[in-house]
DNA sequence: TTGTAAGCGTTATCAC
DNA sequence: GTGATAACGCTTACAA
């Protein structure tokens, strides 16, 4: 519980002195006040209150990441609140880099708005942000902001992204190589300017690029949860010339091969599958599951590094980052 | 950036009596100022400073959730930083009442305090915590803490967990039943006074119970993670008189049967296993998972719930709460 | 029923 | 080189 003034006390100088010394602003200190500061600031166990700091300066070394939950699908996002390895990398580097991290769920504007007061917020992240009006209050902000995974574009906002479309594009593609035709394409609800939506684009440029007809009752929009997958699963038997399937998460792809074996579809000699993400799950379904990678891990600590760089008032000179996507074969297609 | 200030002047009251009317101490507030002020807050869109609330009240609406890395293991911890579903529960309620989650991972127990202090951070929880000198640490701390999945006692401390023991018991008794006699024992690094010594007990007395006898060897202490449990396989298939494996949880139990594949062994026919926690993954594995269930979602609930009283002073009736376990029956266990 | 004023811990301006 | 002092927004005795 120590403050400045304790210190200052105990020092015999005065609270400006304590605290350019802890700001290091020691250019104009005596050698010998800045080593008696230092001691007394070890002995007394000094910690700064934040609390104060941010009072005065209108800013507060806290960063928000912020879960955007649209009413109708707020179950699902409980469900894997933030992605959570990538959680992990952000606080890591926001902590070494002297931030705090706040996690915060909100529904309206308002409610973010009203956080970002509470807090004087420095900055903050968002994942899967859609161009809708809520974006539209986001990018009246002046706060850094980094957009994970969103396709919307604001000259003031970063995003870190994937190649959504062409990951998608490649997975089509790698089907269409393997002989198939009929291929469907199974995610969650596709929603317009998501990275959704481009996995979908992706798909069907590749169907175009190869004159296979889209058909639209190909397209299976469903939720990622075990149960949405089995009942997917159970609407893809009815159409049986189907070979080949597009998903756009991991996940989904092993819930819909669990809900396929359960209707004695064989994968891959029934059905080929792809995924998307390639998370250790991969490797753990029967047979193994070939997937689109992505780097999760960097994508986070990317993520970071533009948000400092704009704390510190630099502008990144990208502030649009697409990270690869790339095939990896395992077990799950074969070949027509 | 209105402040209480600009809503006194605009109301012509003072500060005084627009906090109280923020606070709701309106029994000495005429209506017609209550009314007044209500309007003003709401054209002002005046939102509380919580640094300003914070510094004087010596308390923060902070409550952090402490990820405490212990050197060794830290990689993994990293992969599954705060098990998310959980997070998600546990900020949900906490924000229905009033209060922001801190994510912070802390090594020592000096960074803790730095950091309870920075923010005046009013509670914490913790997941895994052992009984080492760190949680000593915690010990002596005077706000409320709550414990997830440790097995730690101390009056002031309260704690959400499972019965592990008896879940552990349940599954190995459950191969026994099954006529398994050989049966080997999975597990991420057992620490003393741990979930997973826990499970370890529950294991060992179920064997005890049925005679059979504890070997050293049928234990594997492995990492979660997909390459380790590729080698953990890799050694038990070197033990071929091994029908059975309780693992301690599902994630690993997925990853040694990828790995146990590879080897060219079938589940259940080859060796039965038990998985815990019952998450999503059990039904998408080939076999199914047969496993213990936990309700993960009423953990953070009741994990919240406790830590609402105590920070509103009342100390709850039970500090100690253990939730119950039971066996799921799936596919990987095969009778012998 | 309402107002005054001190103080929370920190920073920043300016003066010495 | 160092020190007063005001200010940040809010709460809370204590007055009126």
């Amino acid at each position: 519980m120590a403050t400045i003034k304790d210190i200052a006390r105990l020092t015999g100088v005065s609270c400006t002195t304590v605290s350019n010394v802890i700001h290091g602003r020691t250019g104009r200190v005596s050698a010998e006040t800045i080593e008696k500061i230092n001691k007394a600031i070890e002995e007394l166990r000094y910690v700064p209150n934040m609390s104060a700091r941010s009072l005065v300066s209108n800013s507060s070394k806290v960063i928000g990441m912020i879960n955007h939950i649209i009413p109708k699908n707020d179950q699902n996002l409980m469900e894997d609140p933030f992605q959570s390895s990538f959680l992990g990398a952000i606080e890591r580097t926001l902590r070494e880099n002297g931030y705090y991290l706040m996690l915060r769920t909100v529904e309206t504007s308002e409610e973010l708005i009203t956080f970002l007061r509470n807090w004087n917020v420095d900055g903050l992240f968002f994942t899967g942000i859609f161009k809708d009006q809520f974006f539209d209050a986001l990018s009246t902000l002046k706060i850094p902001i980094v957009l994970i995974d969103s396709y919307v574009q604001h000259p003031n906002i970063c995003n870190v992204g994937l190649e959504d479309f062409k990951g998608s594009y490649t997975a089509t593609k790698y089907l269409i190589d393997h002989g198939h035709r009929r291929i469907a394409f199974a995610s969650p609800s596709i929603r317009d300017g998501g990275v959704l939506q481009e996995r979908f684009y992706g798909y069907k440029a590749a169907l175009t690029e190869h004159s296979i007809p889209f058909d639209k009752k190909l397209v299976f929009e469903y939720e990622m949860d075990i149960a949405s997958c089995m009942a997917l699963a159970s609407e893809l038997v009815q159409i049986p010339d189907i070979t080949g399937l597009v998903v756009t998460a991991d996940v989904m792809a092993a819930g819909i091969m669990a809900g396929l074996r359960k209707h004695g579809k064989k994968i891959p000699d029934d059905i080929s599958i792809v995924g998307f993400d390639d998370i250790s799950l991969c490797s753990m379904t029967t047979p193994t599951l070939t997937t689109i990678h992505q780097d999760i891990h960097l994508k986070g600590k990317i993520a970071v590094e533009l948000m400092l760089k704009k704390l510190e008032g630099v502008e990144p000179e990208k502030t649009e980052i697409i990270l690869p996507t790339y095939l990896v074969e395992r077990e799950s297609v074969r070949s027509i």
